[in-house]
DNA sequence: GTGGTCTAGACCACA
DNA sequence: GTGGTCTAGACCACG
Protein backbone atom coordinates (compact mmCIF):
# COMPACT_ATOMS: atom_id res chain seq x y z
CA UNK A 1 0.00 0.00 0.00
CA UNK A 2 1.82 3.50 -0.80
CA UNK A 3 -0.06 6.22 -0.44
CA UNK A 4 0.61 10.25 -1.92
CA UNK A 5 0.06 12.75 -0.43
CA UNK A 6 -0.15 16.36 -1.52
CA UNK A 7 0.07 18.99 0.94
CA UNK A 8 -0.22 21.90 -1.36
CA UNK A 9 -3.25 20.82 -3.34
CA UNK A 10 -5.76 22.11 -1.07
CA UNK A 11 -7.89 18.94 -1.06
CA UNK A 12 -8.00 17.55 2.49
CA UNK A 13 -5.84 15.13 3.53
CA UNK A 14 -7.77 12.74 5.02
CA UNK A 15 -10.28 12.57 1.51
CA UNK A 16 -6.79 11.90 -0.19
CA UNK A 17 -6.46 8.96 1.82
CA UNK A 18 -10.49 7.90 1.31
CA UNK A 19 -9.98 8.46 -2.50
CA UNK A 20 -6.71 6.45 -2.93
CA UNK A 21 -7.67 3.59 -0.79
CA UNK A 22 -10.79 3.18 -2.61
CA UNK A 23 -9.53 3.16 -6.07
CA UNK A 24 -7.09 0.60 -5.01
CA UNK A 25 -9.66 -1.48 -3.10
CA UNK A 26 -12.15 -1.52 -6.61
CA UNK A 27 -9.28 -1.97 -8.94
CA UNK A 28 -7.93 -5.32 -6.92
CA UNK A 29 -4.92 -4.00 -5.65
CA UNK A 30 -5.75 -4.44 -2.04
CA UNK A 31 -7.45 -7.72 -1.97
CA UNK A 32 -10.33 -8.57 -0.15
CA UNK A 33 -9.75 -9.09 3.63
CA UNK A 34 -6.68 -7.72 3.57
CA UNK A 35 -5.56 -5.55 6.52
CA UNK A 36 -4.83 -2.06 5.92
CA UNK A 37 -2.08 -0.62 7.63
CA UNK A 38 -2.27 0.62 11.70
CA UNK A 39 -3.57 4.39 12.05
CA UNK A 40 -0.01 5.31 14.30
CA UNK A 41 2.93 4.03 11.18
CA UNK A 42 0.87 5.15 8.61
CA UNK A 43 0.73 8.38 10.22
CA UNK A 44 4.26 8.90 10.80
CA UNK A 45 5.21 7.88 7.36
CA UNK A 46 2.79 10.14 5.61
CA UNK A 47 3.92 12.69 8.34
CA UNK A 48 -0.06 14.05 9.03
CA UNK A 49 -1.27 13.79 12.46
CA UNK A 50 -2.83 10.75 13.94
CA UNK A 51 -6.85 12.05 13.87
CA UNK A 52 -6.13 12.62 10.18
CA UNK A 53 -5.82 9.22 9.51
CA UNK A 54 -8.42 8.14 11.64
CA UNK A 55 -10.99 10.16 10.25
CA UNK A 56 -10.40 8.88 7.03
CA UNK A 57 -10.83 4.99 8.05
CA UNK A 58 -13.69 6.12 10.10
CA UNK A 59 -15.03 7.71 6.61
CA UNK A 60 -13.93 4.43 4.87
CA UNK A 61 -15.78 2.47 7.49
CA UNK A 62 -18.82 4.44 7.35
CA UNK A 63 -18.63 4.23 3.00
CA UNK A 64 -18.57 0.54 3.97
CA UNK A 65 -15.41 -0.40 2.18
CA UNK A 66 -13.49 -1.21 5.25
CA UNK A 67 -14.37 -2.98 8.66
CA UNK A 68 -12.83 -2.08 11.81
CA UNK A 69 -12.16 -5.19 14.20
CA UNK A 70 -11.25 -3.29 17.60
CA UNK A 71 -7.74 -4.03 18.54
CA UNK A 72 -7.55 -6.52 15.69
CA UNK A 73 -6.83 -3.43 12.49
CA UNK A 74 -8.85 -2.63 9.85
CA UNK A 75 -9.61 -4.64 7.16
CA UNK A 76 -11.25 -4.46 3.44
CA UNK A 77 -14.63 -5.51 3.07
CA UNK A 78 -15.33 -8.30 0.46
CA UNK A 79 -18.12 -7.01 -1.26
CA UNK A 80 -15.65 -5.38 -3.99
CA UNK A 81 -16.14 -5.82 -7.92
CA UNK A 82 -12.74 -4.63 -10.23
CA UNK A 83 -13.70 -1.82 -12.39
CA UNK A 84 -13.53 -2.35 -15.90
CA UNK A 85 -10.44 -2.04 -17.64
CA UNK A 86 -11.99 1.27 -19.45
CA UNK A 87 -13.32 2.71 -16.45
CA UNK A 88 -9.54 2.33 -14.88
CA UNK A 89 -8.21 4.18 -18.15
CA UNK A 90 -10.72 7.04 -17.42
CA UNK A 91 -9.86 7.49 -13.69
CA UNK A 92 -5.91 7.41 -14.38
CA UNK A 93 -6.40 9.40 -17.48
CA UNK A 94 -7.67 12.89 -15.36
CA UNK A 95 -4.46 12.30 -13.14
CA UNK A 96 -2.04 11.98 -16.31
CA UNK A 97 -4.16 14.94 -17.79
CA UNK A 98 -3.37 16.88 -14.90
CA UNK A 99 0.38 16.34 -15.30
CA UNK A 100 0.81 17.14 -19.35
CA UNK A 101 -0.92 20.84 -18.38
CA UNK A 102 1.23 21.29 -15.32
CA UNK A 103 4.30 20.52 -17.76
CA UNK A 104 2.79 22.50 -20.55
CA UNK A 105 2.16 25.24 -18.11
CA UNK A 106 5.79 25.14 -16.51
CA UNK A 107 7.09 24.97 -20.48
CA UNK A 108 8.54 21.89 -19.67
CA UNK A 109 9.40 20.29 -23.48
CA UNK A 110 8.11 16.63 -24.08
CA UNK A 111 11.45 15.18 -23.89
CA UNK A 112 12.16 16.52 -20.39
CA UNK A 113 8.89 15.40 -19.31
CA UNK A 114 8.73 12.10 -20.45
CA UNK A 115 12.49 11.76 -18.80
CA UNK A 116 11.22 12.99 -15.73
CA UNK A 117 8.35 10.54 -15.66
CA UNK A 118 10.98 6.98 -16.20
CA UNK A 119 13.20 9.01 -13.30
CA UNK A 120 9.93 9.38 -10.97
CA UNK A 121 8.76 5.47 -11.96
CA UNK A 122 12.23 4.05 -11.07
CA UNK A 123 12.05 6.31 -7.46
CA UNK A 124 8.49 5.30 -6.63
CA UNK A 125 9.50 1.32 -7.38
CA UNK A 126 12.40 1.58 -5.10
CA UNK A 127 10.64 3.15 -2.42
CA UNK A 128 7.47 0.62 -3.11
CA UNK A 129 10.06 -2.57 -2.98
CA UNK A 130 11.76 -1.24 0.16
CA UNK A 131 8.57 -0.24 1.62
CA UNK A 132 7.38 -4.44 1.05
CA UNK A 133 11.10 -5.37 2.44
CA UNK A 134 9.99 -3.66 5.75
CA UNK A 135 6.96 -5.53 5.75
CA UNK A 136 8.30 -8.98 5.32
CA UNK A 137 10.83 -7.64 7.85
CA UNK A 138 7.56 -6.89 10.51
CA UNK A 139 5.95 -10.07 9.55
CA UNK A 140 9.22 -12.28 10.16
CA UNK B 1 -14.76 28.05 -22.10
CA UNK B 2 -16.49 25.83 -20.61
CA UNK B 3 -15.76 25.02 -16.77
CA UNK B 4 -17.22 22.22 -15.42
CA UNK B 5 -17.48 22.05 -11.80
CA UNK B 6 -17.73 18.37 -9.37
CA UNK B 7 -19.61 20.16 -5.93
CA UNK B 8 -19.08 16.40 -4.28
CA UNK B 9 -15.57 15.72 -4.97
CA UNK B 10 -13.80 17.63 -1.84
CA UNK B 11 -11.40 19.08 -4.00
CA UNK B 12 -12.27 22.81 -3.58
CA UNK B 13 -14.38 24.54 -6.11
CA UNK B 14 -11.72 27.47 -6.48
CA UNK B 15 -9.24 25.04 -7.37
CA UNK B 16 -11.38 23.57 -9.52
CA UNK B 17 -11.60 26.56 -11.43
CA UNK B 18 -8.19 27.78 -11.38
CA UNK B 19 -6.90 24.09 -12.42
CA UNK B 20 -9.35 24.31 -15.53
CA UNK B 21 -8.87 27.66 -16.56
CA UNK B 22 -4.89 26.36 -16.22
CA UNK B 23 -6.02 23.47 -19.05
CA UNK B 24 -7.75 25.96 -20.96
CA UNK B 25 -4.68 28.57 -21.11
CA UNK B 26 -3.06 25.73 -22.03
CA UNK B 27 -4.44 23.93 -24.76
CA UNK B 28 -4.94 27.02 -26.38
CA UNK B 29 -8.82 27.59 -25.73
CA UNK B 30 -8.01 30.48 -23.85
CA UNK B 31 -5.68 32.96 -26.06
CA UNK B 32 -2.92 35.12 -24.84
CA UNK B 33 -4.58 38.43 -24.10
CA UNK B 34 -8.36 37.50 -24.46
CA UNK B 35 -10.32 37.99 -21.62
CA UNK B 36 -11.94 35.76 -19.11
CA UNK B 37 -15.51 35.59 -18.18
CA UNK B 38 -16.26 38.39 -15.69
CA UNK B 39 -16.79 37.04 -12.21
CA UNK B 40 -20.80 37.73 -11.93
CA UNK B 41 -21.58 35.89 -14.55
CA UNK B 42 -19.27 32.93 -14.43
CA UNK B 43 -20.45 32.33 -10.90
CA UNK B 44 -23.96 32.29 -12.03
CA UNK B 45 -23.62 30.18 -14.33
CA UNK B 46 -21.56 27.62 -12.25
CA UNK B 47 -23.97 28.07 -9.68
CA UNK B 48 -21.50 29.56 -7.31
CA UNK B 49 -20.93 32.28 -4.71
CA UNK B 50 -19.13 35.58 -6.37
CA UNK B 51 -16.18 35.20 -4.31
CA UNK B 52 -15.35 31.65 -4.94
CA UNK B 53 -14.59 33.01 -8.32
CA UNK B 54 -13.12 35.78 -7.02
CA UNK B 55 -10.94 33.48 -5.19
CA UNK B 56 -10.01 31.57 -8.36
CA UNK B 57 -9.01 34.69 -10.15
CA UNK B 58 -6.72 36.33 -7.73
CA UNK B 59 -5.03 33.08 -7.34
CA UNK B 60 -4.46 33.30 -11.11
CA UNK B 61 -2.73 36.20 -10.96
CA UNK B 62 -0.52 35.80 -8.09
CA UNK B 63 0.40 32.70 -10.36
CA UNK B 64 1.05 34.94 -12.96
CA UNK B 65 -1.30 33.32 -14.98
CA UNK B 66 -4.00 35.84 -15.71
CA UNK B 67 -4.01 39.84 -15.11
CA UNK B 68 -7.01 41.26 -13.48
CA UNK B 69 -7.79 45.60 -14.11
CA UNK B 70 -10.22 46.40 -11.70
CA UNK B 71 -13.24 47.92 -12.92
CA UNK B 72 -12.58 46.62 -16.88
CA UNK B 73 -11.78 43.32 -16.02
CA UNK B 74 -9.66 40.27 -15.85
CA UNK B 75 -7.10 38.85 -19.10
CA UNK B 76 -5.04 36.35 -19.98
CA UNK B 77 -1.03 36.96 -19.55
CA UNK B 78 1.21 36.98 -22.63
CA UNK B 79 3.99 34.93 -21.28
CA UNK B 80 4.09 34.44 -18.16
CA UNK B 81 7.13 33.87 -16.33
CA UNK B 82 9.29 30.82 -16.14
CA UNK B 83 10.30 29.68 -12.55
CA UNK B 84 13.80 28.08 -11.57
CA UNK B 85 14.53 24.92 -13.50
CA UNK B 86 14.78 22.80 -10.61
CA UNK B 87 11.58 24.73 -9.50
CA UNK B 88 9.89 23.55 -12.16
CA UNK B 89 10.52 20.43 -11.78
CA UNK B 90 9.41 20.35 -8.24
CA UNK B 91 6.16 21.14 -9.41
CA UNK B 92 6.13 19.03 -11.66
CA UNK B 93 7.14 16.06 -10.03
CA UNK B 94 4.15 15.99 -7.50
CA UNK B 95 2.12 16.08 -10.15
CA UNK B 96 3.69 12.81 -11.95
CA UNK B 97 4.09 11.09 -8.85
CA UNK B 98 0.46 11.46 -8.46
CA UNK B 99 -0.48 10.17 -12.07
CA UNK B 100 2.31 6.99 -10.53
CA UNK B 101 0.70 5.98 -8.08
CA UNK B 102 -2.92 5.87 -9.47
CA UNK B 103 -1.47 3.69 -11.94
CA UNK B 104 -0.15 1.72 -9.54
CA UNK B 105 -3.48 1.34 -7.46
CA UNK B 106 -5.47 0.87 -10.80
CA UNK B 107 -2.99 -1.77 -11.57
CA UNK B 108 -2.47 -0.25 -14.65
CA UNK B 109 1.17 -2.29 -15.98
CA UNK B 110 3.84 0.41 -16.92
CA UNK B 111 3.81 -0.12 -20.92
CA UNK B 112 0.11 0.66 -21.06
CA UNK B 113 0.50 3.85 -18.45
CA UNK B 114 3.37 4.64 -20.65
CA UNK B 115 1.44 4.41 -23.75
CA UNK B 116 -1.81 6.28 -21.99
CA UNK B 117 0.37 9.28 -21.77
CA UNK B 118 1.49 9.60 -25.47
CA UNK B 119 -1.75 9.26 -26.14
CA UNK B 120 -3.31 12.20 -24.05
CA UNK B 121 -0.20 14.27 -25.33
CA UNK B 122 -0.94 14.02 -29.04
CA UNK B 123 -5.07 14.41 -27.93
CA UNK B 124 -3.78 17.57 -26.45
CA UNK B 125 -1.53 18.96 -28.99
CA UNK B 126 -4.18 18.54 -31.56
CA UNK B 127 -6.51 20.20 -29.91
CA UNK B 128 -3.77 23.47 -29.14
CA UNK B 129 -3.11 23.01 -33.11
CA UNK B 130 -7.28 23.28 -33.77
CA UNK B 131 -7.29 26.62 -31.33
CA UNK B 132 -4.34 28.15 -33.28
CA UNK B 133 -5.94 27.10 -36.63
CA UNK B 134 -8.96 28.84 -35.55
CA UNK B 135 -7.16 32.47 -34.51
CA UNK B 136 -5.55 32.30 -37.62
CA UNK B 137 -8.96 32.23 -39.10
CA UNK B 138 -10.23 35.21 -37.33
CA UNK B 139 -7.35 37.22 -37.96
CA UNK B 140 -7.64 36.75 -41.77
CA UNK C 1 -14.70 73.13 4.35
CA UNK C 2 -11.73 71.24 4.56
CA UNK C 3 -11.86 67.37 4.49
CA UNK C 4 -9.32 64.58 5.42
CA UNK C 5 -9.63 61.06 4.20
CA UNK C 6 -7.55 58.29 5.61
CA UNK C 7 -7.34 55.77 2.31
CA UNK C 8 -6.35 52.94 4.55
CA UNK C 9 -8.46 52.94 7.34
CA UNK C 10 -10.70 50.37 6.24
CA UNK C 11 -13.74 53.04 6.66
CA UNK C 12 -15.90 53.49 3.70
CA UNK C 13 -14.94 56.54 2.52
CA UNK C 14 -18.54 57.97 1.94
CA UNK C 15 -18.63 57.48 5.50
CA UNK C 16 -15.26 59.06 6.22
CA UNK C 17 -17.30 62.33 4.30
CA UNK C 18 -20.62 62.10 5.92
CA UNK C 19 -18.64 62.23 9.87
CA UNK C 20 -16.64 64.91 9.48
CA UNK C 21 -19.44 67.09 7.56
CA UNK C 22 -21.84 65.74 10.69
CA UNK C 23 -19.36 67.10 13.24
CA UNK C 24 -18.70 70.59 11.64
CA UNK C 25 -22.28 71.15 11.23
CA UNK C 26 -22.98 70.22 15.07
CA UNK C 27 -20.49 72.40 16.22
CA UNK C 28 -21.16 75.05 14.35
CA UNK C 29 -18.11 74.90 11.83
CA UNK C 30 -20.30 74.99 9.01
CA UNK C 31 -23.50 77.66 9.73
CA UNK C 32 -27.11 76.41 9.05
CA UNK C 33 -27.79 77.72 5.55
CA UNK C 34 -24.64 77.40 3.95
CA UNK C 35 -23.66 75.94 0.81
CA UNK C 36 -21.41 72.87 0.69
CA UNK C 37 -18.67 72.68 -1.62
CA UNK C 38 -20.10 70.56 -4.68
CA UNK C 39 -19.77 67.29 -5.68
CA UNK C 40 -17.35 67.53 -8.66
CA UNK C 41 -14.30 69.06 -7.52
CA UNK C 42 -14.55 68.29 -4.06
CA UNK C 43 -14.16 64.48 -5.29
CA UNK C 44 -11.30 65.79 -7.58
CA UNK C 45 -9.43 67.65 -4.23
CA UNK C 46 -10.25 64.41 -2.38
CA UNK C 47 -8.92 62.19 -5.61
CA UNK C 48 -12.07 60.06 -5.11
CA UNK C 49 -14.59 59.38 -7.34
CA UNK C 50 -17.58 61.72 -8.17
CA UNK C 51 -20.20 58.26 -7.18
CA UNK C 52 -18.73 58.53 -3.74
CA UNK C 53 -19.02 61.98 -2.99
CA UNK C 54 -22.56 61.79 -4.59
CA UNK C 55 -23.58 58.59 -1.84
CA UNK C 56 -22.23 60.29 0.77
CA UNK C 57 -24.06 63.75 0.33
CA UNK C 58 -27.30 61.12 -0.34
CA UNK C 59 -26.84 59.58 3.04
CA UNK C 60 -26.39 63.42 4.19
CA UNK C 61 -29.72 64.33 3.28
CA UNK C 62 -31.55 60.78 4.12
CA UNK C 63 -30.07 61.88 7.50
CA UNK C 64 -31.66 65.11 7.22
CA UNK C 65 -28.84 67.08 7.81
CA UNK C 66 -28.45 68.84 4.30
CA UNK C 67 -30.68 69.44 1.93
CA UNK C 68 -30.28 69.05 -2.08
CA UNK C 69 -31.90 72.55 -4.50
CA UNK C 70 -31.25 70.67 -7.86
CA UNK C 71 -29.33 73.03 -10.10
CA UNK C 72 -28.75 74.78 -7.58
CA UNK C 73 -26.23 72.89 -4.78
CA UNK C 74 -26.39 71.46 -1.11
CA UNK C 75 -27.32 73.20 2.06
CA UNK C 76 -26.83 72.45 5.68
CA UNK C 77 -30.27 72.36 7.13
CA UNK C 78 -31.35 74.24 9.64
CA UNK C 79 -32.28 72.14 12.41
CA UNK C 80 -28.94 72.14 14.27
CA UNK C 81 -28.21 72.80 18.19
CA UNK C 82 -24.51 73.34 18.88
CA UNK C 83 -22.96 70.59 20.98
CA UNK C 84 -21.87 71.37 24.37
CA UNK C 85 -18.21 71.65 24.99
CA UNK C 86 -17.63 68.62 27.14
CA UNK C 87 -18.89 66.73 24.19
CA UNK C 88 -17.06 68.57 21.80
CA UNK C 89 -14.17 67.68 24.17
CA UNK C 90 -15.35 63.91 23.96
CA UNK C 91 -15.10 63.75 20.29
CA UNK C 92 -11.51 65.34 19.71
CA UNK C 93 -10.38 62.77 22.72
CA UNK C 94 -11.19 59.68 20.90
CA UNK C 95 -8.99 61.00 17.33
CA UNK C 96 -5.75 62.70 19.83
CA UNK C 97 -5.79 59.52 21.91
CA UNK C 98 -5.39 57.31 18.57
CA UNK C 99 -2.60 59.43 17.50
CA UNK C 100 -0.70 59.13 21.13
CA UNK C 101 -1.25 55.40 20.70
CA UNK C 102 0.01 55.38 17.44
CA UNK C 103 2.95 57.35 18.18
CA UNK C 104 3.91 54.94 21.08
CA UNK C 105 3.57 52.12 19.09
CA UNK C 106 6.29 54.13 16.13
CA UNK C 107 8.06 54.45 19.57
CA UNK C 108 8.23 58.08 18.81
CA UNK C 109 8.76 60.27 21.61
CA UNK C 110 6.97 63.08 23.55
CA UNK C 111 9.14 65.74 22.17
CA UNK C 112 9.12 65.05 18.34
CA UNK C 113 5.57 63.50 18.62
CA UNK C 114 4.91 67.59 19.70
CA UNK C 115 7.37 68.82 17.32
CA UNK C 116 5.53 66.75 14.27
CA UNK C 117 2.07 68.29 15.76
CA UNK C 118 2.70 71.78 15.64
CA UNK C 119 4.89 71.20 12.04
CA UNK C 120 1.35 69.48 10.73
CA UNK C 121 -1.03 72.63 12.28
CA UNK C 122 1.02 74.87 10.68
CA UNK C 123 0.86 73.06 7.63
CA UNK C 124 -3.06 72.53 7.41
CA UNK C 125 -3.34 76.43 8.70
CA UNK C 126 -1.76 77.19 5.40
CA UNK C 127 -3.31 75.05 3.44
CA UNK C 128 -6.45 76.06 4.76
CA UNK C 129 -5.80 79.94 3.93
CA UNK C 130 -4.79 79.18 0.27
CA UNK C 131 -7.85 77.21 0.15
CA UNK C 132 -10.19 80.01 1.30
CA UNK C 133 -8.26 82.58 -0.59
CA UNK C 134 -9.23 80.34 -3.33
CA UNK C 135 -12.86 80.12 -2.65
CA UNK C 136 -12.99 84.56 -2.50
CA UNK C 137 -11.36 84.28 -5.96
CA UNK C 138 -14.38 82.34 -7.05
CA UNK C 139 -16.89 84.40 -5.48
CA UNK C 140 -15.12 87.64 -6.97
CA UNK D 1 -8.38 43.25 28.60
CA UNK D 2 -11.69 44.80 27.65
CA UNK D 3 -12.57 45.31 24.20
CA UNK D 4 -15.97 47.35 23.21
CA UNK D 5 -16.91 47.22 19.55
CA UNK D 6 -19.12 50.01 18.14
CA UNK D 7 -21.52 48.13 15.59
CA UNK D 8 -23.16 51.34 14.06
CA UNK D 9 -19.64 53.38 13.52
CA UNK D 10 -19.10 51.68 10.02
CA UNK D 11 -15.40 51.21 11.21
CA UNK D 12 -14.25 47.50 10.49
CA UNK D 13 -15.05 45.58 13.43
CA UNK D 14 -11.57 43.96 12.86
CA UNK D 15 -9.83 47.27 12.60
CA UNK D 16 -11.39 48.10 16.03
CA UNK D 17 -10.07 44.56 17.63
CA UNK D 18 -6.69 45.98 16.19
CA UNK D 19 -6.74 49.31 17.56
CA UNK D 20 -7.82 48.43 20.93
CA UNK D 21 -5.33 45.49 20.90
CA UNK D 22 -2.55 48.38 20.03
CA UNK D 23 -4.03 50.85 22.55
CA UNK D 24 -3.64 47.38 24.90
CA UNK D 25 -0.11 47.03 24.15
CA UNK D 26 0.56 50.67 24.28
CA UNK D 27 -1.03 51.36 27.54
CA UNK D 28 1.05 48.27 29.23
CA UNK D 29 -2.43 46.24 30.21
CA UNK D 30 -0.89 43.52 27.65
CA UNK D 31 2.40 42.97 28.42
CA UNK D 32 5.08 41.86 25.77
CA UNK D 33 5.05 38.09 25.81
CA UNK D 34 1.84 37.51 27.40
CA UNK D 35 -0.82 35.52 25.92
CA UNK D 36 -4.14 37.27 23.90
CA UNK D 37 -7.19 36.01 24.33
CA UNK D 38 -8.29 33.00 21.89
CA UNK D 39 -10.19 33.54 19.02
CA UNK D 40 -12.97 31.26 20.00
CA UNK D 41 -13.68 32.91 23.64
CA UNK D 42 -13.01 36.33 22.53
CA UNK D 43 -15.54 35.91 19.29
CA UNK D 44 -18.27 34.86 21.19
CA UNK D 45 -17.35 38.03 24.26
CA UNK D 46 -17.70 40.04 21.56
CA UNK D 47 -20.84 38.68 19.91
CA UNK D 48 -18.53 38.44 16.36
CA UNK D 49 -17.79 35.69 14.38
CA UNK D 50 -14.94 33.73 14.96
CA UNK D 51 -13.09 34.95 11.41
CA UNK D 52 -13.34 38.70 12.43
CA UNK D 53 -11.32 37.85 14.96
CA UNK D 54 -8.91 35.92 13.01
CA UNK D 55 -8.56 38.60 10.69
CA UNK D 56 -7.69 40.92 13.42
CA UNK D 57 -4.93 38.74 14.69
CA UNK D 58 -3.71 38.08 11.05
CA UNK D 59 -3.50 41.74 10.72
CA UNK D 60 -1.60 42.42 14.08
CA UNK D 61 0.79 39.53 13.35
CA UNK D 62 1.79 41.22 9.50
CA UNK D 63 2.01 44.46 11.47
CA UNK D 64 4.59 42.67 14.02
CA UNK D 65 2.64 43.05 16.84
CA UNK D 66 1.66 39.62 17.78
CA UNK D 67 3.25 36.24 17.05
CA UNK D 68 0.48 32.99 16.47
CA UNK D 69 1.64 29.32 17.33
CA UNK D 70 -0.91 27.33 15.87
CA UNK D 71 -2.33 25.28 17.89
CA UNK D 72 -0.98 26.99 21.01
CA UNK D 73 -2.48 30.41 20.92
CA UNK D 74 -1.58 33.91 19.94
CA UNK D 75 1.47 36.60 21.93
CA UNK D 76 2.10 39.64 22.67
CA UNK D 77 5.97 40.04 20.36
CA UNK D 78 8.77 41.56 22.48
CA UNK D 79 9.72 44.27 20.47
CA UNK D 80 8.73 44.80 17.21
CA UNK D 81 10.73 46.09 14.55
CA UNK D 82 10.96 49.88 14.16
CA UNK D 83 10.54 50.75 10.46
CA UNK D 84 12.12 53.39 8.73
CA UNK D 85 12.25 57.51 10.21
CA UNK D 86 10.30 58.63 7.23
CA UNK D 87 7.67 55.79 7.09
CA UNK D 88 6.90 56.13 10.85
CA UNK D 89 6.22 60.13 10.62
CA UNK D 90 4.73 59.29 8.02
CA UNK D 91 2.21 57.14 9.77
CA UNK D 92 1.78 59.37 12.95
CA UNK D 93 1.11 62.23 10.43
CA UNK D 94 -2.07 60.56 9.07
CA UNK D 95 -3.20 60.35 12.80
CA UNK D 96 -1.97 63.63 13.77
CA UNK D 97 -4.08 65.17 11.18
CA UNK D 98 -7.42 63.34 11.35
CA UNK D 99 -6.86 64.77 15.03
CA UNK D 100 -6.12 68.63 13.85
CA UNK D 101 -9.38 68.49 11.32
CA UNK D 102 -11.45 67.03 13.80
CA UNK D 103 -10.10 70.04 16.12
CA UNK D 104 -10.92 72.47 13.39
CA UNK D 105 -14.67 70.77 12.75
CA UNK D 106 -15.05 70.90 16.18
CA UNK D 107 -14.21 74.30 16.47
CA UNK D 108 -11.78 73.95 19.42
CA UNK D 109 -8.93 76.49 19.14
CA UNK D 110 -5.11 75.83 19.25
CA UNK D 111 -4.25 76.30 22.81
CA UNK D 112 -7.48 74.20 24.18
CA UNK D 113 -6.20 71.74 21.58
CA UNK D 114 -2.48 71.17 22.90
CA UNK D 115 -3.81 71.26 26.58
CA UNK D 116 -6.29 68.32 25.27
CA UNK D 117 -3.07 66.71 23.92
CA UNK D 118 -0.74 67.03 27.25
CA UNK D 119 -3.85 65.93 29.24
CA UNK D 120 -4.76 62.78 27.46
CA UNK D 121 -0.49 62.01 27.14
CA UNK D 122 -0.09 62.27 30.85
CA UNK D 123 -3.17 60.34 31.58
CA UNK D 124 -1.66 57.59 28.93
CA UNK D 125 1.74 57.61 31.02
CA UNK D 126 -0.27 57.18 34.60
CA UNK D 127 -2.22 54.18 32.90
CA UNK D 128 1.33 52.37 32.11
CA UNK D 129 2.85 53.39 35.72
CA UNK D 130 0.00 51.84 37.45
CA UNK D 131 0.52 48.63 34.53
CA UNK D 132 4.16 48.48 35.20
CA UNK D 133 3.91 48.26 39.37
CA UNK D 134 1.13 45.42 38.62
CA UNK D 135 4.38 43.93 36.94
CA UNK D 136 7.06 44.14 39.58
CA UNK D 137 3.65 43.06 42.41
CA UNK D 138 3.61 39.46 40.04
CA UNK D 139 7.38 39.51 39.98
CA UNK D 140 7.71 39.70 43.58
C1' DG E 1 -9.08 22.80 22.98
C1' DT E 2 -5.91 25.80 19.27
C1' DG E 3 -5.54 28.52 14.66
C1' DG E 4 -6.57 28.13 9.42
C1' DT E 5 -9.44 27.66 5.07
C1' DC E 6 -13.48 27.53 1.89
C1' DT E 7 -17.88 29.13 0.70
C1' DA E 8 -21.29 32.61 0.85
C1' DG E 9 -23.97 37.17 1.23
C1' DA E 10 -23.89 42.07 1.48
C1' DC E 11 -21.64 46.21 0.70
C1' DC E 12 -17.92 49.46 -1.27
C1' DA E 13 -15.17 51.99 -4.88
C1' DC E 14 -14.79 52.74 -9.42
C1' DA E 15 -15.55 53.08 -15.02
C1' DG F 1 -21.43 47.04 -15.39
C1' DT F 2 -16.28 45.78 -13.24
C1' DG F 3 -13.29 43.78 -9.26
C1' DG F 4 -12.49 44.12 -3.97
C1' DT F 5 -13.59 43.75 1.13
C1' DC F 6 -15.96 42.55 5.51
C1' DT F 7 -18.66 39.42 8.06
C1' DA F 8 -20.25 34.88 8.86
C1' DG F 9 -20.89 29.64 9.10
C1' DA F 10 -19.00 25.16 8.48
C1' DC F 11 -15.20 22.30 8.11
C1' DC F 12 -10.07 20.90 8.41
C1' DA F 13 -5.50 19.90 10.65
C1' DC F 14 -3.33 19.62 14.72
C1' DG F 15 -1.88 19.28 20.13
Amino acid sequence: MILQINFKSGMPIYLQVVDQIKVAAASGALRPGEVLPSIRPLAEELRVNRNTIAKAYSELESLGVIETLPGRGCFLKENHTALRKEVRRKLLTVEIDQAIVQAHHLQVRRDEFLALIHERMDALDRKRRTHEHHQEDDQS
